[in-house]
DNA sequence: TCTACTTGATCGCGCTGCCCG
DNA sequence: ACGGGCAGCGCGATCAAGTAG
């Protein structure tokens, strides 16, 4: 029923030109001994016939499809959707094409059908993008097939490899801005825990706390949203804190709001530092402070290291770091006990 | 040297279970007229081997990929992203899947050129999320390609068909709401006007207007960022409005933090009205009353429709457009000089 | 005998790899 | 150095053949 390419065939076009099947697709396929003549003349027939090579049949017979498949969890979370486009434009110029799968959860059972799904579509490789915990695949399942993710594997495979932010150091960083400010009663308003780059935020907290010497104030577990942000912000606005290291910007956002609705003040009474750097952290009523992550660089790295394996190159490190870096803005300063030093 | 899918075929499964090709073709595609046991034994023979259907083949045997070609604009903004996620679910549930291709501009090479992308890819429809401008098919590079966009398609073929969201109402009601607090200098922050997102805003603003009776306030050009709503709200903040309505939710926090800057206390100085609800809008420091769409429904009636194209369902009509909610929260009341009424 | 159901053999989808002239 | 023939990638469609009631 369905027009497909508009029908037009190898053998079409070898017709029209009054050359073989095969010459064509030496031309389509920019293989030498071809002359420069009959190349042309083929040209002029392809484009004359509106000509499109199948590629379903193509991979067929050259058992390659140069697709990639891209799981990535459901919510339009910031940080996987940025990435995303950035992802598909470094798999176009490095000539692969980006099927798209998402799961709501990373349970194994989501995970494995995806997986599942993509191998049948004959995918040569996988992005796990934006992915909650740890991946616990199964060798079996997987086939050799090279797999790039954000979270840790489970496995220690040569072909898997993982792509991440140094979150646990920007997320230090963003504690020894504050205690340099002089805070130190500090809480921590976390993503979902269950979230790999939640538990790497949180440790680096911890981490900023315990290499300054401090005891690390409460911990509130959100869900990402500035809803949750707002919520999280309530429970511990009566906790005696100063300042709060929050895990992304939109739970900042969330959290200025409660703090500001009961009175404080940003950053004269509490200072906040977000996590992330989104477009419009710089343009709140307040400029956020935050860390910035980059995630186009890391989507292009991923993108060129599952090429790389994809392609048969060697594993070099299974854990390749990028830096994130510390935004100072408005929404941090000293903490108002503090007596003005200078 | 990639090994694929494991390597199974439907030869080795028939094998396995000494049955014909055929037959475990029939079982895997769940047709009639095979025996219960013989249906129990080759599904047993596919388990234990571990057989995948391959995409290609099936595609190549059928002339059917089931695959939906996604165009979209590479920047990461919040609506088409948002949409996303729910195309992909909608899609995975009516058994097609998703191939992602994106635009930088909305050119017409670069259109032309994902297109025939997608066609080589053997798409069976093509979905157009966050597209900018009027689309301009070539009739003739479509081959009757089934297209569901959010803009508006220069052609009127019967198999082109556009899903929207009542943008022009919405953004009317936006101006009825403000004009029904007292403002009657109403200034608009239009996105590029390139996009035929923001002319629909900026019309239904102008709608607003003459049906109120009043004379349109200024119009800045923003490209949907915070930072070009902070910029264009500097550029009329002295222009003798007492009410903006801007185009979308980050371009008005942007403006909010301008008018913030220059003393202006909002709402109490200057009503701001957004246009999307992100979800974080209602968490900021003053929430903001926007217009609310939903990207999700868009998202699965888009894919309804262009499923029913594909499948050769009738095409009622050729515009279908969701409706929009105006949602009230602290960002606008009565302008300064207006008495207290009541 | 005729029908209903179940199974198998052959072919071709569009393209490229191999081998030959 | 250049060009062509042939086979086959893995699958499903067609048609024929077999079995039972």
């Amino acid at each position: 029923m369905q027009v497909k390419s508009g029908g037009v065939t190898l053998a079409d076009v070898a017709a029209h030109s009054g050359v073989s099947a095969k010459t064509v697709s030496r031309v389509v396929n920019n293989e030498r001994n071809v002359r420069p003549e009959v190349r042309e003349l083929v040209m002029r027939s392809v484009t004359a016939l509106g000509y499109r090579p199948n590629a379903a049949a193509r991979a067929l017979a050259t058992q390659r499809t140069h697709e990639i498949g891209v799981i990535t969890t459901a919510s339009p979370l910031y940080g996987p959707t940025a990435g995303l486009f950035s992802l598909e434009q470094a798999a176009w110029q490095a000539g692969y094409s980006l099927t798209l799968t998402t799961v709501r959860s990373p349970s194994e059972p989501e995970l494995a059908d995806a997986i599942s799904y993509l191998l049948g579509r004959g995918v040569e490789g996988v992005l796990v993008s934006g992915a909650t915990g740890a991946l616990h695949l199964t060798p079996s399942a997987l086939a050799g097939l090279p797999v790039v993710s954000t979270s840790p594997i489970s496995d220690g495979a040569p072909n898997h490899l993982v792509v991440d932010t140094d979150q646990v150091g920007g997320s230090a960083a963003a504690v020894h801005h504050l205690v340099g400010l002089g805070h130190t009663h500090i809480a921590h308003i976390a993503g979902p825990l269950n979230w790999h780059a939640a538990l790497q935020r949180r440790d680096g907290w911890l981490l900023g706390m315990s290499q300054t010497g401090l005891e690390p104030g409460p911990v509130i577990e959100g869900d990402w949203s500035a809803r949750s942000g707002y919520e999280a912000a309530r429970a511990i606005v009566d906790a005696g804190v100063t300042a709060v290291f929050v895990a992304n910007d939109h739970m900042a956002m969330g959290a200025i709001r409660a703090f500001t609705e009961r009175g404080l003040r940003i950053p004269g009474d509490m200072s906040v530092v977000g996590f992330d750097d989104v477009p419009e952290a710089e343009f709140q009523m307040v400029p956020l402070t935050t860390v910035r992550q980059d995630f186009a660089a890391a989507a292009e790295r991923s993108v060129g290291e599952l090429v790389r394996l994809i392609e048969g190159g060697p594993s070099e490190d299974n854990l390749v770091l990028l830096p994130t870096e510390l935004v100072v803005r408005a929404s941090s300063q000293q903490p108002p006990t503090v007596p003005l030093s200078v």
